[in-house]
DNA sequence: TCATTAATTTTCT
DNA sequence: AGAAAATTAATGA
């Protein structure tokens, strides 16, 4: 088989950026390239689109609106990625907003298939990209079913180490700014409920958490308390 | 077991 | 100093 499509999706992750396009970079000049300060609207609900758009730089958050009012944060596009705001009618609930300071790219349909024209291996990246959305939502339902909150945070957190927990002496070290209400945004628990549970991890001496390091003095306890019920 | 609200405190920019 | 994030407590489902 040919070394070009041999990929793989990877695994469930935090949900930004997924996998970068970023050969679509030498394509810009055939797009229409515009820039947003941080804190505006991409896309807002019901209305039409039909482009896909790269990301060159800053990062953008797609978020769904529900008839509460509540609003779902689904996911970042991150420097280099892409998001497929195509075929999306009036009646669609997504919102796209800048949380960085960006500069973006918008293909139409049209001008992506000139690329795709030129450049197959962009059909295969954009591919990628989409798929490994479609299977971090799979396991998202798959967690919202099975799993109680306290489960999600820690899976969340002990999936963070094996991919990027750096092993120190005795423990691991992971570079992250996350921030509690973040991971309650990704894992769909509430906030309160993430300082409290990373509150227990501090004191049974599993993992301590700052602002942009978490150091996992006992992964394996972390892999077990997974599934334990704990009293609160 | 966890969400929610509200009231405070701490940390960031 | 003001904004954002984190903590704590109380209540209810």
């Amino acid at each position: 088989m040919d070394d070009s499509v041999k990929r793989q999706i990877p695994g469930p992750f935090i949900p930004e950026s997924f996998c970068q396009v970023d050969r679509l970079e030498k394509y810009m000049h055939l797009g229409y390239t515009r820039v947003f300060p941080k804190g505006s609207i991409v896309l807002s609900q019901g209305m039409e689109s039909n482009v896909i758009m790269y990301v060159q730089s800053g990062c953008l958050a797609v978020s769904m609106g529900a008839d509460d009012g509540h609003n779902k944060f689904l996911f970042h596009i991150g420097t280099h990625s892409i998001g497929m705001a195509t075929f999306l009618s009036e009646f669609h609930e997504l919102q796209i907003y800048t949380i960085k300071n960006s500069t973006v790219c918008f293909f139409t349909v049209e001008q992506i298939l000139k690329i795709f024209h030129e450049d197959e291996q962009v059909i295969l990246d954009i591919l990628q990209n989409a798929l490994t959305k479609v299977y971090y939502f799979m396991t998202q339902a798959r967690d919202l079913n099975y799993c109680r909150p306290s489960s999600r945070v820690f899976r969340l957190l002990y999936n963070l180490c094996l991919n990027e927990g750096k092993q120190v002496g005795g423990y691991y070290v992971i570079q992250t700014k996350l921030t509690q209400k973040a991971i309650g945004e990704i894992t769909g628990t509430h906030y309160v409920t993430v300082c409290k549970l990373i509150n227990i991890l501090e004191k049974k001496g599993v993992l301590k958490k700052t602002k942009d390091t978490i150091y996992v003095y006992n992964l394996e306890k972390l892999k077990n308390m997974i599934n334990e019920v704990l009293d609160y």
